[in-house]
DNA sequence: AGCACGCCGACT
DNA sequence: GTCGGCGTGCTC
């Protein structure tokens, strides 16, 4: 009798069941899949890829466990095809929060394990370093005679002589065709061997001058770094300019000092060269980056290194929350009341909350720096969950700017700004200093009418104006990205009596070069800067004083630091003031303290100019008079007066559909259920039309469900969801889960 | 999401 | 007579 079958006899008189694995499949099915587990070796241990049959195709899953039996009637089960690990791709640590957050978020798991690996590793390429090697000449190949028999080795030989430093493949092969053999040939003499280094790149400009704290600073750090290895939460309150990077540079310092890995978070604008710049002049060991700009092999590699500790400093945007670490040490989560920190589509996440939890489950402190935190954020200070430290004054003591409101009503408007702005840029100009202007709004004219029979300039497949923008001559929808040429008569009576009404970036721009002939003026937007490198240029020409008025909208108020600014006006803050999001108040204090915060960085005094119909609205009052705690305190008892965040949690199911009765319907049913599930314990406002209905060609509703106790709320949708997937009506419809939905757009 | 099966219109 | 429209059902 063979070994194997014996084996297989013992096993089968001892009734040793065959393992059954549970695997995530990247599918958008709220499930896990049993598979048996391949014969002849031991079962793939959680985290592990396999190749496995899903359906008529073949996908490839992640081990999530190892079991006895499945739920499911054995007959039904199929055997894992393949096991691509040999160690776990995704550690217990990673799997552990994956799996805590497509709980909490009602996402598949799947879905959710799968956005969180690097696409080479979602194909299946080997979760490996790639290591790079290159060549270079030892002493005894600089000694030896050039092989006459041999002139591709001679040659290559010669070259390699003459680098400074060891040489990669690719220029090898460029040097010399069939460039691979005689290398091994050379090598296999003594002459040249290879070296193996890590494909990304480490500081090598190793200086690591830390600079001097203030008494501020340096307790910050202090008690940041004081309970390491254990999990506590902090809020750094510092405002812009208050040096709160220095703080997070020190206490990685230490965090690494003790041989742990530091993640920093940051908001997803175009910034992250500067905060990696800095970060890679101090510090002599590598700092891994993880963004969107990364090709698919620069990703992999960052990640890679990460998971092996090759990394100490973990750099990321949103998606950098999942990144597996080896040792880690500390979270940082920069400008943590950010928005791009929430997934708009698909698993619509919270990377600032999840960095909260994966710090609670890897024992580790978690540190959220904002100069205006969230509400949420001040709320779990309030509720003792979260520990506060401020920094409270601006390096070298620098003064606050001077914030004021400018009463537009009744006034004369250029383009939106009023005289007295006007004649603040002219004094600036006077005295040489730049200007920034905010608005955020792009385009020529939000839209354009037809004075003889007030036709509107409309988008077919939106509930949306069209923005007129006169640089390319074209209407474009904002909203769903269509555009057409602008028309230069009325479609509807023929007149050629076009208004543009409103002012965005654009007419700005064109009134301000108007005004001011001798200015140079400068507009930074999603349209002038889509060009690559455009932004730096921007900002180069600003720090050159090639520039006196800036202008931009949001992508402009965060984190750049301009010296030569003394004068900062926000064109419209209306907006921010009456809107049907509860949130806007909030955004608009955190815009306007951001904004403030590029005024007079340098060594000139600051003034800050707030342009509004309504100077009395007392959010802004408590912010000019008494600044943002002020404000975000009065801010959050409104929120309580009116149950809402985050004094009650919520969760919103958005539905769309070509036609509007069908995603309706569907949220009717789904309202009913909610009602089934929960009784009163959840409350169930709709089903209501989106903000903007139509979008796209798509009508678009919500079903906006809350609860005072988060634990009913998820209660519900867990027996809800199973429920809602099985509606006849679901399946006409595209519709999504929102928890804890920041926008109601 | 894919991918199949399945039952009715305009074409080589 | 077939190619192919997308409704419906299923994935361990």
């Amino acid at each position: 009798m063979t070994t194997a079958l014996r084996d297989r006899t013992r096993a089968s008189r001892l009734k040793m069941p065959r393992p059954v694995v549970r695997v995530a499949v990247p599918s958008p099915l709220r499930r896990v899949f049993d598979y048996w587990a391949p014969g002849g070796q031991a079962p793939p241990g959680a985290g592990m890829r396999v190749t496995i049959p899903f359906g008529k195709t073949r996908r490839i899953g992640v081990v999530l466990g190892v079991a006895e039996t499945s739920a499911l009637d054995p007959s039904r089960l199929r055997p894992v095809i393949d096991v691509i690990d040999e160690d776990p791709c995704l550690p217990g640590a990673s799997l552990a929060l994956l799996e805590w957050a497509a709980g909490y978020y009602h996402h598949p798991i799947g879905e959710v394990i799968f956005g969180a690996l690097p696409t080479l590793l979602r194909r299946g390429r080997p979760a490996k370093l790639q290591r790079m090697l290159r060549w270079r000449v030892t002493a005894a190949g600089h000694r030896a005679e050039p092989p006459s028999r041999a002139p591709r080795q001679a040659a290559l030989l010669t070259f390699l002589r003459n680098c400074q430093e060891a040489v990669g493949a690719e220029m090898l092969a460029a040097q010399a065709p069939g460039w691979a053999r005689a290398i091994r040939a050379l090598q296999e003499r003594g002459w040249v061997e290879a070296v193996d280094t890590p494909c990304l790149p480490g500081g090598d400009a190793s200086r690591g001058m830390s600079l001097a704290l203030s008494p501020a600073q340096q307790r910050a750090v202090d008690r940041i770094t004081d309970g390491l290895g254990q999990f506590h939460s902090t809020v750094l309150e510092g405002v812009t300019g208050s040096g709160k990077t220095e703080v997070y540079l020190q206490a990685i310092q230490q965090v690494v000092a003790h041989g742990r890995q530091a993640l920093l978070l940051i908001p997803e604008i175009g910034l992250t060269p500067q905060m990696v710049e800095r970060f890679r002049r101090r510090f002599d060991f590598p700092v891994a980056v993880l963004h969107s700009g990364l090709n698919d092999s620069e990703r992999l590699c960052a990640w890679l290194m990460a998971r092996e500790g090759t990394a100490p400093v973990v750099i990321g945007t949103r998606s950098a929350v999942f990144v597996p670490l080896k040792h880690p040490g500390i979270i940082l989560v920069d400008e943590e009341h950010d928005l791009s920190y929430k997934q708009q589509d698909g698993f619509r996440y919270s990377a600032r909350d999840l960095a909260v939890v994966r710090a609670h489950q890897e024992a580790v402190p978690v540190v959220l720096g904002s100069a205006t935190p969230s509400l949420e954020s001040l709320h779990n200070l309030a509720g003792g969950r979260y520990q506060r430290i401020r920094l409270p004054e601006r390096i070298q003591g620098r003064p606050h700017p001077a914030l004021r409101i400018v009463d537009v009503r009744g006034r004369p408007l250029v383009a939106g700004c009023s005289p007295a702005l006007l004649s603040a840029i002219a004094a600036a100009l006077g005295k040489e200093q730049q200007t920034l202007l905010f608005l955020n709004r792009r385009g020529f004219a939000p839209a354009t009418m037809c004075h003889d029979c007030g036709w509107v300039a409309h988008c077919q497949r939106c509930d949306a104006h069209l923005t007129f923008h006169r640089a390319s001559n074209r209407l474009r929808c904002h909203h769903c990205g269509a555009e057409r040429v602008m028309v230069d008569a009325c479609p509807e009576c023929g007149s050629k009596e076009l208004r543009n009404l409103g002012s965005g970036t654009e007419r700005l721009e064109a009134a301000l070069a108007d005004s001011f002939p001798h200015a140079r003026v400068v507009r930074v937007d999603r349209d002038s800067t889509r060009r690559k490198g455009a932004m730096e240029a921007v900002i180069n020409a600003v720090h050159a004083g090639e520039t006196e008025i800036l202008i931009g909208t949001q992508m402009l108020a965060k984190g750049h630091h301009f010296p030569n600014v003394t004068l900062v006006g926000v064109v419209d803050a209306d907006g921010g003031l009456f809107s049907t999001d509860f949130r806007a108040a909030e955004r608009l204090a955190q815009l306007i303290v951001q904004v403030a915060g590029r005024a007079g960085r340098g060594a000139q005094p600051g003034e800050v100019l707030i342009q509004t119909h309504h100077p009395e609205h007392p959010l802004l009052r408590a912010l000019l008079e008494q600044g943002y705690a002020r404000f975000a305190a009065e801010a959050l008892d409104e929120r309580r007066q009116a149950s809402l965040p985050p004094y009650v949690c919520m969760a919103l199911l958005r539905a769309e559909a070509p036609r509007r009765e069908a995603a309706v319907a569907f949220l009717e049913e789904a309202a009913e259920l909610v009602r089934d599930a929960a009784g009163d314990r959840v409350q169930v406002l709709g089903p209501v039309p989106a903000p903007m209905e139509r979008r796209a060609g798509r009508s678009r509703a919500q079903l906006l469900m809350q609860a005072t106790k988060r634990s009913s709320l998820h209660q519900m949708l867990d027996d809800w969801l199973p429920r809602l997937e099985d509606l006849r009506t679901a399946r006409r419809v595209r519709w999504s889960l929102d928890v804890d939905p920041l926008e109601m757009a």
